[in-house]
DNA sequence: AAACAATTGGGTAATTGGGGTA
DNA sequence: GATGTCCCAATTACCCAATTGT
């Protein structure tokens, strides 16, 4: 039997995931206390790391000096518009990685979990508004880089101002001018 | 052998079990030896495991926690029902902490920052379907444990029976009798 | 039925893990 | 903020013979 298909296994001890983030052991269990890294716990209180959990938290980490594809989450509850903008920006002349949300429970948790470089939020969801999403974005500790660039049907001044107040990058009309837009993202270079 | 129609067979061997608790073989085996975790024997010798007593077993080193207060986010948004469930539950005689949410948005960015061990989820938020979010959240790696309670003004034998399927523990209807949810919750001992 | 690979049990030694504190 | 150290419990590795499933 092989001992160590690490590949293998959905999950991982504190000392591989140590050796992966190339921190001691003990660093990791840190991590875990104080949430940043979420945990299961064995039977016998020993904490197991899943794989896209740790892959999630190395991302999160990494920011600083990032290079790699640039992630887009969209947001919006119309199919349509989505699967628009994803057409787009997934071409394979840039280099992204694009997430879709399709309500506002979906959006918060996937700013977590695929940890985006740049939201694209329908600043008109149901039950959401736009300007309290933004900046409750914004809020979090950490994601203060995170670039949103919001879409709507009807801008007008008002909720542009308040957007941007809110930390919006820039809010474009809907429909979405692609060429605006990938200027705006810098995938136009 | 098959990668694992885990919900098919009423036994588990020992290294299914191994799998499922994120352990080695050798340590369920050592579980069995103290008697921790019951289990039968074939004729040879080799121990099979009821599915009931692993979900036992499972559960009673898992459920919210042996430790530390119980995490409890609140998802509505109406802001005199989620006012009213915090006084309760914020109540000194309970180990609790609880966190609010009013929109979606802010619900799902708080499964990850609060990481609670249970969601009261108003499951008729607008721009939300509360089976999705259930089966959102529990599809996530890591928030299999989360335990999730719908709320609703009006409760159908349909959108309850969905909600079930979906992973949530129970469903109750507002107002909510309180005495009713701390003893779902099991802060009434 | 017979062969074969994978799994398991038993026992002991070695390693790892958690918590608290420096 | 990351790490080292101590204590003790939990988990794992390694030995080989027996069982299981195909």
């Amino acid at each position: 039997m092989k001992p160590t298909e690490l590949s293998a296994k959905p999950y991982l001890t504190p000392n591989e995931v140590a050796a992966w983030m190339m921190v001691s052991p003990i660093t990791v269990r840190g991590w875990a206390q104080k949430g940043l890294l979420q945990a299961e716990v064995t039977p016998g209180g020993h904490r197991r790391f899943r794989r896209e959990e740790v892959e999630r938290f190395a991302r999160q980490w990494n920011p600083a000096g990032n290079k790699g594809p640039m992630r887009i989450l969209i947001a919006d509850d119309d199919p349509a518009v989505v699967g628009f903008l994803k057409e787009w920006l997934e071409d394979e002349r840039f280099n992204t990685r694009v997430e879709t949300a399709f309500d506002g429970f979906e959006a918060g948790l996937k700013v977590h979990s695929f940890v985006p470089d740049v939201v694209l939020l329908d600043v008109m969801m149901p039950g959401l508004k736009g300007t309290e999403v933004c900046r409750q974005i914004k809020q979090m500790p950490g994601n203060a880089d995170l670039r949103v660039i919001g879409l709507t049907g009807h801008l007008s001044p008002d909720t542009e101002r308040a957007l941007l107040d809110a930390g919006a990058e820039c809010c474009l009309t809907k429909p979405v001018d692609m060429p605006r837009l990938l200027q705006q993202l810098g995938l136009d270079a």
